[in-house]
DNA sequence: AATTAATCATTAGGGCGCTAACCATTACCT
DNA sequence: AGGTAATGGTTAGCGCCCTAATGATTAATT
C-alpha cells in the first residue's frame, strides 16, 4: 500500500496553515461585501497606484485571463474603472474609483488584524525564521522556473 | 495612503510559498492525466481503505458539495466506484478500483520528489521548526473555531 | 513600406471551491 | 407509533483558477 504520511509531509504543514489562514481572511472579509481577489485587487492598486492588467496578474501571481471576471464584477460594483492606455492602446489601466477608498481603509484593517492572530504567540525571531524558511521553500521552486525559462 | 507592505505580511510568505509548492506538483502530476483534487482522494483511500463522501470531504478539508464534481469525473475515469452502505444507506462508500493502483504508485513517488525538494539545503533542525511554527499558525486560527462552534 | 512577430485583453471550456436548498434515510423523542 | 430533528448526498448558482485560441494593436525584420 506504500503509505504515504501526511503529517510527516512539509505540503501538508503549508497548506492547512495556509487553509486557516485564508478561511479566517474571508471570514473577515464577507461583512464587508467583498472577496479575497477583489480585496487584493484593491490593494495593489493602493500600493502601486493604477496598473496594466497584465501587470496587475502578475502581481497576482495568476494568468490575465483569471483577472477578467473579477475586473468585471468590481467594475459593476463601481469600485474600478478599465481606461485603455493613450501610449499603448493594447493596454488597460485599472483605475480606482472613489469609492473604493472607504472599502480598502476597512480591508486594510482586516489584513492587519488577521496578520496579528496569525503570529500570535511567536517571538519576533520565530516569526523571522518562519518568513526565512517559507523563503527558502519558495526559492526551492523558482530555481527550476528560471531553468525552464530558458529552454 | 495607508500602506500596506506585503513582503512584512507572514500571509504574503505563506501564500506565495504554498503556492509554489503546489504549481510544481500539480505540474509532476499532470503528465499522469490526473488533478492535484484527484490525487488526493486516491492518497486518502490508500491510507485509510474505503470512506463515505462526508468522511473523504473532512480529509480533505472541503465541503461535501465540492467533492461530488471530482468523484463524478473519478468514476468516469474508472478509478473508483461509489457503493451505498448497508447498513445506513444514505452513505456512499467509495472504493478504488484496480485502476487506480498503478496511478496511486506513480503519484506518491511525485508527492516524495516535492517533498524532497521544497525542503532542500534545510537542515533536519530547520525543517522540524518550520513545521512547528507552520503547525502554531494553524492553532491561532483553529481556537476561534472551536469557540465558535461553542455559541 | 510591408510582412512577421510579440504583446494585451478577451472568450470558450473545463476543474474546483463555496452556500443554500432539496431529497432520502436514519435518529430522536414525546 | 408518529412527528421532529439530524445526517448524507445531490443540484443549482456563483466565484475564481487554468489552458488554448481570437482579435486588436504595437514592435521588429527584411
Amino acid at each position: 500500500m506504500l503509505g504515504y504520511d501526511f503529517e510527516e509531509s512539509l505540503g501538508y504543514w503549508l497548506c492547512t496553515a495556509q487553509h486557516a489562514y485564508m478561511a479566517a481572511f474571508k471570514e473577515r472579509l464577507a461583512p464587508e461585501g467583498i472577496t479575497y481577489r477583489q480585496a487584493e485587487v484593491l490593494a495593489w492598486l493602493a500600493l502601486e497606484g493604477p496598473l496594466s492588467q497584465a501587470d496587475l496578474a502578475t502581481r497576482m501571481m495568476i494568468e490575465p485571463p483569471s483577472l477578467v471576471g473579477t475586473l468585471d464584477r468590481m467594475e459593476a460594483l463601481g469600485l474600478l474603472a478599465r481606461k485603455t492606455c493613450p501610449e499603448d492602446r493594447r493596454k488597460n489601466f485599472v483605475h480606482p474609483l472613489p469609492a473604493a477608498e472607504e472599502v480598502w481603509q476597512r480591508i486594510a484593517a482586516c489584513a492587519r488584524e488577521i496578520r496579528a492572530q496569525a503570529s500570535q504567540g511567536m517571538t519576533k525571531q520565530e516569526l523571522a525564521t518562519l518568513k526565512k524558511l517559507l523563503g527558502k521553500v519558495r526559492g526551492n521552486f523558482a530555481v527550476l522556473e528560471t531553468l525552464e525559462n530558458l529552454s
